[in-house]
DNA sequence: TATTAACACGAAACCGTTTTCGTAATTTCA
DNA sequence: TGAAATTACGAAAACGGTTTCGTGTTAATA
């Protein structure tokens, strides 16, 4: 007892009326008389008409989906985006396909050709590792120079033009720091990663803008720079143990959790001995003993500014206004890894 | 210089040549001269020419699009399935449209509403906690009865007739209850969620099944039955400091952090005062101290299996192959809050 | 040389909508 | 009563493809 779904051209034929009665009757339109207007819904009710998004969307040209291409999902800060994302489209009727380009440009590059034969109205995403470290971005030049609207946010370029958000990372780096220098750290460690992230980069700056600006020495012997995926647990450790800091600050919440690790493994108190602030609020900081101070880069609101920007963009198409660059402010969340 | 994409009509009038011979020539037909095609692909090749998605899927209706809908997606276990679905998709040219029903039925049933109109081939889902506790499973029926294929997973009901996986959660909880009974645990409490979710209420039975095994009186005391969503804390604590177990059982992730936490305050020593296994193998688990011995549900296998069968389906519309239910194994991931 | 086969291409239907425009039939007005 | 206006609907194009079938031209065959 299969029930396909009816279309108009069915009932038609069965109310005997033509194709365009049937559409305009179901669109209460002026032009159709009240009886057959009646007739006709009634008989669309009954069998639950609904149209056809596929033929809607070639007419159109519109297909009310977003693409939404991020570089890993298991991962919190990207879910929150996500959750952003989907809650703000949701509302406006849009649907959102999700892509994963597992950090590599090739298949980000795929990802994009695939959705952007008209399969989405616009995309929203966040530059893998791969594309970040080969600094090639033809593929978003190319989705832009089609007219498709594009929404890069957290992991962005320069070198493409059109609306971004982000954090201000070198402002949550520098606020994190000055909070461990107000606690009277000397030696503030920093665990981050190598140079090509544009993340890392700001972060890096605002922990030396505010050591700087506190008139401390910015001692490069302080700084790891690690490679991104997986992490070295036995590096973490060799160099904490070398360098003997007062705090660290991580640019990520993992490698936050180990230096914690490895120092309470030493047998120092955190926050009594060594204090330790930790980026993107996830779980792991919430829950990790003691709980770890972060910076919380608010994915969830990351996400819904994206979104409407991205949306806005694509129900005003004839206008040419500016890019825009939304700025979202970091938010340090003290917890019990320093000292209150 | 907007690029917009160029389609079969404008090379055919270009080229001054039909649309049919375009297509033809595109895909290489052999009714078509070697020089009409090559001077064809070249102008294709140079205009970047790219097939519309929806023009195809309006032809062949099918969209190679699978539909998504699951309660959350900030949360590791189905982002892990996600990433499982996105994998094995892609290979297969799907696209993958996430829904979030946020645990409510209303936006289960508009989500699918929304997809069920052409938009997707077929629907991956896990019920939402309102739809099992609702047990109103229509949209679902509806569904199914228009001939879309539909797989669930891991939140499921015996009563809509589709394709499922699973975990055995019976065997899961069982094999966790006989390593703490092996152990020499006596007192074992069980930390899960009101009856409504079938998987708790399998864990649960798995928990029973090893202590009547092993000849151990089930005490109901020993178990207590937490609100699925804002978890409290001050409960978990009451319970534990009331009964005095020595091992705890948590259905998930969350309530045996919460569990360890509380019984380590109390200046107990896990594991050798106490043993704590959750389920869901997650990051909370893997980096808690100690870490959390689990039973893994292995969602990534989870979501490439309900993406294989889904496709099957999707490619094979015409068999009317009996439907599956394919049980994955859980796995016993021991750590260091059990003994060794 | 007449017939047939092969070749190379175009016309048109189709997928399911929306929308413009044309036109019978009825009503209104002078 | 005849002309104009209104009503109520249908035909057809359009969105961008695929595919079947028909046909004019050339080449092969008898």
């Amino acid at each position: 007892m299969l029930k396909k779904k009816i279309t108009l051209k069915q009932i038609a034929r069965e109310l005997e009326v033509s194709i365009s009665t049937v559409s305009k009757a179901l669109k209460n339109s002026e032009e159709i008389s009240r009886d057959t207007k009646e007739k006709i819904q009634a008989f669309a009710k009954l069998y639950n008409y609904k149209p056809n998004n596929i033929a809607i969307s070639l007419k159109n040209k519109r297909t009310k989906n977003i693409g939404v291409v991020i570089p890993d999902i298991v991962h919190h800060f990207f879910t929150t985006v996500v959750r952003g994302i989907e809650n703000f489209a949701n509302k406006q009727g849009y649907n959102v396909i999700v892509c994963l380009s597992d950090e590599s440009f090739d298949k980000e590059v795929i990802n994009m050709e695939m959705l952007a034969n008209g399969s989405i109205d616009g995309f929203i995403m966040s530059l893998s590792a791969g594309t970040e470290k080969k600094s090639d971005f033809n593929h978003l030049l190319e989705v832009t120079e089609q007219g498709i609207p594009l929404v890069l946010f957290d992991r962005v370029t320069d070198e493409v033009a059109c609306d971004k958000v982000v954090i201000d990372d070198v402002l949550g780096a520098y606020q994190a720091t000055v909070k461990l220098i107000n606690e009277g750290r000397k030696r503030i460690a920093l665990l981050t990663t190598e140079d090509f992230f544009s993340v890392s980069r700001n972060r890096n700056r605002g922990y030396e803008k505010a050591l700087k600006d506190f008139g401390i020495r910015h001692d490069e012997n302080l700084v790891l720079k690690l490679p991104f995926m997986d992490i070295d647990e036995v590096r973490i450790s060799q160099f904490l143990n070398a360098i003997e800091p007062d705090a660290i600050l991580s640019v990520n919440e993992i490698f936050g959790v180990y230096g914690m690790r490895v120092v309470q493994r030493k047998g120092l108190k955190v926050p009594d001995d060594i204090s330790i602030i930790g980026f993107t609020d996830g779980l792991l900081a919430k829950h990790a003993n003691p709980s770890i101070t972060s910076v919380a880069q608010h994915g969830q609101l990351m996400g819904e500014t994206a979104a409407k920007m991205l949306i806005e963009r694509v129900e005003n198409e004839m206008e040419e206004a500016p890019f825009r660059t939304k700025i979202l402010e970091p938010t340090l969340i003290e917890r019990d890894s320093t000292i209150n």
